[in-house]
DNA sequence: TCCTATCTTTAGGCTAATCTAAATTTGGAT
DNA sequence: ATCCAAATTTAGATTAGCCTAAAGATAGGA
């Protein structure tokens, strides 16, 4: 049997850092909205010429690492997400690390982590997490993903689900930051950040009424249970 | 004024991984004979096919780090050498660090600083050297260069002239590496781990009359000055 | 001296990642 | 409903590193 061209479950085959580099820039650009990203704001987000990022995106959507519509946009497929998210984790831990045990002032941290992030290797990874204590936050307070690339669950986040009737809080994500789900929440004006007010909800586990700016929304099922608030933030 | 080609003495254009790999390779097999590297030698020692270093080697003798003569070998230039030393600098620092802060055992870390010693910035390099204590050796008892890419003096070695009639001691090697004298030296058959026995000398700074492996030489001036000795060694 | 085995270089190609310039598509404004 | 500006893709080229196959140089032995 020919071995087939898709590797099917196996080890995700090295990225090399141009991959990582878009896989990360992808991931960024779409948490927010939840939205594809479109190819001259990924461009210019890697300092290269859109036609640059058309030609990647190519690429990268033939082994599996995005979803690449022409003309619409690009998204990260799971594979993709996970190439983001252990890049990601790799930074924010070298970024703790240089501050922490080495003392580099936190200026620098950003610049040398954002090589280094590409060629230290899993066993170099678990030695700097285990000797900060697998910390679950970078000194700038981002989170870092765990060793299974879940972020950790934010101190004092609790689903919406949680809140009391005519509680306030404030929206921060999605728990495991599925995108439709983020996409969906966009489409009504529901974006992290946004302050929510509960306003009742149908008994038997219905919907809740919840106010987000203004604007009355029915949210249930999964969505509150998955959406997690916290204390409302000052203005920031 | 149109720009130098040549960049005249300014910083050394950051290597690439492979320019380094080349430049570390050739210092290697230079540093015992001091004889220039074949091109197969050389492509053994990287892993790579013949023509390809010879492509290479060609690249390099342009942007002047190594010195080429077709058929005939090529050895570093003191830039070259630069590189060289810079990147062993790296390596065995890493090594260093890796053991003795993080605790990598000891057959990862080769490999692990073998892919780092190519990203890791000046300014970590000094924190790393400074945590450690501006280390002289590595885990392994290899010299690490100094900031100044000098290798450290060896403990209990000496100059060949400061030998006594009669003593006997072991060539260690050239103080400052110098390929031209090791060729020298090489081509009457003293290599660095030779036996030596001073047998007399000229008085009034003249030559000393050394015994080397059952051969007699006269050797003087600025070269009993540069070959450093140490206590004979056992067999190794 | 000459011949051949070994080493080295040349020739021609490939992939990854980038560029500029020239189509092409899309979507909003008229 | 059409058109145009902006976004995107295609086309064609470049550089760094690498490969294989073929040609050329060197040096040691007969």
């Amino acid at each position: 049997m020919p071995p087939s061209t898709h590797a099917r479950h196996e080890k995700p085959a090295a990225a090399s850092e141009a991959i990582e580099d878009y896989a990360k820039a992808i991931y960024t650009l779409s948490r927010r909205s939840g939205a594809p990203v479109g190819t001259s704001e990924l461009a210019a987000r890697l300092g290269v010429a859109p036609a640059t990022a058309t030609a990647m995106l190519k690429r990268l959507d033939g082994i599996g690492l995005v979803d690449h519509q022409p003309y619409h946009g690009v998204s990260l497929t799971p594979a993709g997400e996970r190439v983001a998210l252990e890049v990601i984790r790799h930074h924010r831990l070298l970024e703790s690390y240089l501050s922490a045990a080495l003392g580099m002032p936190w200026d620098r941290v950003h610049e040398e982590a954002e090589v280094l992030e590409h060629y230290i290797s899993e066993e170099l990874e678990e030695l700097i997490a285990a000797k900060l204590g697998e910390p679950s936050h970078d000194p700038h307070g981002d989170p870092i993903p765990g060793p299974d690339l879940e972020f950790p669950e934010e101190a004092g986040s609790r689903p919406l689900e949680a809140l009391e009737d005519g509680e306030t809080a404030t929206f921060t994500r999605v728990s495991d930051s599925d995108s439709q789900m983020l996409r969906y929440l966009a489409e009504r004006g529901i974006r992290p950040g946004a302050h929510v007010m509960v306003k009742g909800r149908q008994p038997f586990g219905g919907p809740l009424f919840v106010e987000v700016d203004g604007a009355e929304h029915a949210l249930g099922g999964e969505l509150v249970r998955r959406m997690r608030v916290s204390a409302a933030e000052q203005a920031r």
